[in-house]
DNA sequence: GAAAATATGGAGATGGTCTCCGTTTGTCAA
DNA sequence: TTGACAAACGGAGACCATCTCCATATTTTC
């Protein structure tokens, strides 16, 4: 997956530099609001080098979350291996939820990251997509979901669920959108 | 709901030609992509008219489909009066995905309109949300549907169907989630 | 330790958004 | 009619975020 690439030293301080930052300013829910130049000062390097290592803001985005998504594609995984496949699905669902609560500002971004699907960008969307295909696959083999929805159909719930961040009651709505497609999903 | 506004006549030629424009170039999808700027001159009109008639993207957008969503409206209370309280709901829910497949633009502009929910903007959408609250209540007090989830769960979905319009199997994954908010839906 | 390769930073080009205000057009009362 | 006042026009240019370019600096390699 990674090429081999040999980072020099300074070009790797200042990656992580930026990335320590861009953390920082997700957390305090301030990502989407700053000036992208304005934020290359905050990490204390130069635009042009805030360009070089993330294109667009997007790309940023994308590298902050990697870890989180990752996280939760292995869990997908290990949910899969450990429960029977109906189940494994919607815990997943459910678990999906709390991460997305818990980090508000994953949300967004996943929203942002699926919109911006272009391209060979969103790897990470991807790579969950893929997570919850298997999910879904290993459900409907099972015989414990429906056959005639798609992969596509949960992912765009999902999606609602992210776009849809600013919405008062974000965590009640999530709750029942999710329980609508788990139950909905039942054979 | 209208204040009593006498327009002067070369303001409301003005405005109406704003309004045919944009109604072209939102059948031609090119509403979003095209300078702000450049849509007055292709209006025939200058820029500070175009300004004092639609402060920005989003309000012209409104007006243009504000027909069209008046137009769900008033079908949501045609349903409402001529079914069955459970089935006016999917019936309903069926069409919209219907208006949205024929109006591409339309899609994007609910989005993102529900999106921008922020201040007294979004008239349309609020109109719309408030018709599904009117259809979820008669159904839930027909006991055709559960309970236990909110008309705000019903909008999450709406909103993630025209969040997602640029996905490639979009009509296919948008019917797939109405079929699971339907099938969810049923106590 | 000098050449080659790699990276830096920030001034400025670019391009879209929006405002300001001198001019034009419409309205209405006399 | 016409004069005078209000309403609306339009587009030059201010403003601001994004992104590029390249002279300079740092690291690596030999």
């Amino acid at each position: 997956m990674n090429a081999a690439k040999p980072l020099r030293a300074d070009a790797l301080r200042n990656r992580e530099a930026l990335l320590a930052k861009a953390r920082e300013v997700f957390d305090a829910g301030e990502f989407f609001d700053l000036r992208f130049d304005d934020f290359a000062r905050l990490a204390g390097v130069g635009t042009g080098t805030l360009y070089r290592h993330f294109p667009t803001r997007e790309a940023l985005a994308e590298a902050v979350y990697h870890d989180q998504v990752a996280a939760l594609c292995s869990r997908a995984r290990h949910l899969q291996a450990t429960m029977p496949a109906g189940e494994a699905l919607a815990a997943f669902l459910r678990s999906m939820v709390d991460y997305l609560d818990t980090y508000r500002g994953l949300a967004r971004t996943l929203a942002t990251l699926m919109g911006a699907a272009s391209d060979t960008l969103a790897e990470g969307s991807r790579a969950l997509e893929q997570a919850v295909t298997d999910l879904v696959a290993a459900a409907v083999q099972a015989g414990a979901i429906r056959d005639d929805v798609g992969v596509g159909t949960v992912m765009m719930a999902l999606h609602g669920i992210g776009a849809a961040h600013d919405r008062p009651d974000w965590r009640a709505e999530a709750d029942g959108v999710i329980t609508l497609v788990v139950d909905g999903l039942r054979r």
